[in-house]
DNA sequence: TGAACATATAAGCATATGCTGATATGCTGA
DNA sequence: TCAGCATATCAGCATATGCTTATATGTTCA
């Protein structure tokens, strides 16, 4: 069961759908924050200035393929990336084409929005 | 005017229409034969069984988006993949967990359909 | 020049996609 | 238990996308 790296072929029509996924610069802007951070789906509104019913919508897509995963904590269900998914790796070569998020979680701290249950 | 390896930082904005781009079936079988072969819009359409239009109209967003480009042939017009784009590197990398699509050349030979002026 | 072939473009259709506002569900703490 | 907040889902709309057929443009060769 030998595999070189960079090259789980995964099937041409499975690559299609993660690539579409990452198609959008909204999940695309998510999914390179949650390569570092864990992010709730309030976060994710303060940040993108869309509705939370649209986060919501991109957070399921992403789910429903298996990109990320969630966990809730109390009254927050927090999002990270799946690192089990068979698309992992693909994410994370993609990713490291995507310039640095950070400046996002930057923002909000500086409103006093960041939601930290992590500690 | 150093740049690691893996980290041209692009546009999201950009990265995000390759991605796009990169995230139809079609498109992203026919991205992973040009990184190894030229071919010519004739072929495509054989191998694909659609209209040659269609063909044609997926060439021209890989080509507006600089992620091939052209050359005439007598009457044929050769694509092949632009080294030379901004999204080379990521594109490489994502071609890398496509699985090979030679059967589609493969299959042209054996029908006798595949253009050959590169000899 | 004109017939035959390769490719590109135009127009139109069906479906997919991303967004919104409204509403439903789930959790917490008084 | 209930008010308040976080999240999910529903319905609907505007736009984007992929495909087709019809037509235009470009090239070759007799």
């Amino acid at each position: 069961m030998t595999m070189k790296v960079q090259e789980q072929e995964q099937d041409i029509e499975k690559t299609g759908i993660v690539l579409k996924l990452l198609g959008d610069k909204t999940r695309l802007s998510m999914m390179k924050l949650l390569e570092k951070h864990e992010c709730c789906v309030c976060e994710f509104v303060e940040m993108y200035h869309i509705s939370q019913s649209a986060i919501s919508q991109h957070l399921r897509k992403l789910r429903d393929v298996g990109l990320v995963k969630e966990h809730r904590r109390g009254q927050w269900i927090f999002y990270s990336l799946n690192t089990t998914s068979d698309a992992y790796e693909l994410v994370l070569s993609v990713l490291a084409f995507v310039p640095d998020q950070d400046g996002h979680i930057r923002e909000l701290e500086k409103q006093g929005l960041r939601i930290n249950c992590s500690n």
